[in-house]
DNA sequence: TTGACAGATGAATACGTAGTCATTACTGTG
DNA sequence: CACAGTAATGACTACGTATTCATCTGTCAA
């Protein structure tokens, strides 16, 4: 007598499987499996009788073995940064979008850049029906990797990938230059673009934007690197802003993560936003709404941009090279280019 | 002759097996999987000529292959609010902490109560090696559900899980008496509590905790109810406060999220924190710390809370009944109790 | 009545891997 | 030299499902 054998414990005795039901409701696995995944090929009756063994003994289809079969998991890999708010939206986002078509997401986030090829390395082994790979500090040479054959790969946010991966991001320059139109429209004659770093794809274009935008106007625009895009940079950065002799009507912060920074450390330093110096931030996180902040900044349309990720990696046509999407954005106008009160 | 044969194309033509590495390394398949899972089975030389092969065909191991027959997938799902900035900051570690151990997780996020049903149907497909459910929303009868045999699972900050599911979760009631506390001593004598959600249990148990401790000092702590964890719902209740015949010298918000809202609100309406009234949060979010808000909060381990549940999941000893683990957080006094300068 | 045909089902197989068992070669010891 | 013991490998099978192919039943038209 096995002892151990009828503890009624937490965890499972065995699982059952498809044949176990065939057994109990006296059919074959293979109407068992039709069942569940053809219906339309059973007969309604035994159909019933089917489910009801299945009901009675807890069966559960394995999901792993179907994909083994079919060649298909329903998983979607995310390959994300782990920090930065940005991401954390647009991780919500993309899953609910992937959970409305009966996919899940599988998560692969990396704290550093090094990171980044072991969570490629793992990425490859699950057979996944879709990459995403977001975050701009994953380099060319990581991109190239992912060229080999298996699931298609898209790109997202990540303007280095274009020509490389099919890309997704929202239109940085042009978004950026609405901002500088938005700051040249008030009058506004010096500015200082404070970037968060200066070697990331996404930086560069949206500093054009702006360059570009106030030239055309006859606005200089220096560029300013706090070293990051987190609130930490920002508010680091701001000391050094509030030590210049001669503060810019306007600031352009890169990233909202960053504005916030800024914006608290101009503060804490006696400097009112936007009393004493206008600001723009880019991204249009939740917390830019924030009657703290209340901030001028560009909306990213993250639900857009995960809908044509989604739509790239699983569209039908795959004879046309797969191509870059880019999506407006809109400038929400908020507290801080608003001019003072006077 | 088929013209779509040999395009060279992004997609594969058909991914490469152990058995194609087997015959290209001139070895039996059996050998190329030793070289892949227990490497000490094998020749160095032959070790060598197969993984030579691997690299020169582009073999990579399949996952899914690999789970059916060993009877574990080295994923762990997470069933998590869509919404909230606290979940989010505990999916970032919990999935860092996974990766570390050659996990991955696999992401089930839901936006309504009524979604969580349909996600952990889909767990149930995948043989996952373990389960966190988080969120204070998920009903009891969706708690008792997961007690049918399967894969471990742990709730994570949900003490009403308490005796149904192994359970971790940061000190509540310890932890919002301790803020009590530090209100106390701080000569306070009026309070008044605003709750998230009335029902949830994390709200019940902090008030408790602020109740008592505040009671014990003779200090009445009446309850108000927001209606939810949320910025918005603390930027609105803030109006019903902002007239009201006379403010309490203290409010303790039941959470961060909505303490943001609060005193944006309370702000908004020209009553300043802490100059006219002080305020605690609690959660300990990155933003509680910074400048704009500089909250006083409970910091919650959120780390240690991610080992906990880790821990209860993989543990050996499957012969000791799941005990509910309870960390204690840390209060961090911030600039909303700091009386004013005068 | 017979043959064609659709509907429903069962037997058998493949998906790609890991592990069991058997076989072989080789080392060291009596 | 014989034998035991170990290291290395190959043949084979199981994991749980989906699907192909074949079989069987019953319906309908000629």
């Amino acid at each position: 007598m096995n002892a151990s054998e009828d503890g009624i414990g937490r965890s499972s005795r065995r699982r059952v499987t498809s044949k176990d039901v065939a057994s109990e409701a006296g059919v074959s696995q293979a109407t068992v499996a039709r069942v569940f995944s053809s219906p339309h090929l059973t007969a309604p009756q035994t159909r019933e009788r089917v489910k009801a063994a299945a009901t009675r003994l807890g069966y559960v289809p394995n999901a792993i073995a179907r994909s083994l079969k079919s060649q298909k998991t329903d998983i979607v890999a995310a390959v994300v940064p782990a920090q930065g708010e940005y991401w954390q939206s647009m991780l919500t986002s993309f899953s609910r979008r992937l959970a409305d078509q009966g996919r899940q997401m599988l998560l692969f986030s990396f704290a550093e850049a090094a990171d980044v090829d072991s969570a490629l390395t793992a990425v490859e082994q699950y057979r996944v029906d879709g990459i995403v790979l977001a975050s701009s500090t994953i380099s060319q040479q990581q991109l190239i990797r992912m060229l080999r054959p298996g699931p298609p790969v898209v790109a997202f946010n990540q303007p280095a990938a274009t020509g490389v991966l099919p890309q997704v991001s929202v239109d940085n320059e042009a978004g950026m230059s609405d901002l500088a139109e938005h700051l040249a429209g008030l009058g506004v004659s010096t500015v200082l673009y404070v970037g968060g770093v200066a070697s990331a794809s996404t930086d560069q274009i949206r500093y054009r934007g702006a360059a570009r935008a106030l030239g055309g106007h006859g606005i200089a625009c220096p560029y300013l690197e706090s070293g990051a895009f987190t609130y930490d940079a920002g508010y680091k950065i701001s000391a050094q802003l509030a030590y210049m002799d001669e503060l810019p009507e306007a600031l352009m912060v890169g990233s909202d993560e960053v504005a916030f920074g800024v914006i608290d450390g101009l503060r804490t330093a006696g400097i009112d936003v936007p009393g004493d110096v206008l600001l723009t931030g880019f991204d249009g996180l939740p917390q830019s709404a924030w009657a703290g902040y209340d901030l001028t900044t560009l909306v990213q349309p993250i639900d857009v941009l995960v809908d044509e990720v989604i739509e790239l990696l699983f569209r039908e046509d795959t004879q046309t090279p797969a191509v870059s999407v880019v999506v407006p954005g809109s400038v929400r106008a908020g507290r801080t280019t608003r001019r003072s009160d006077g």
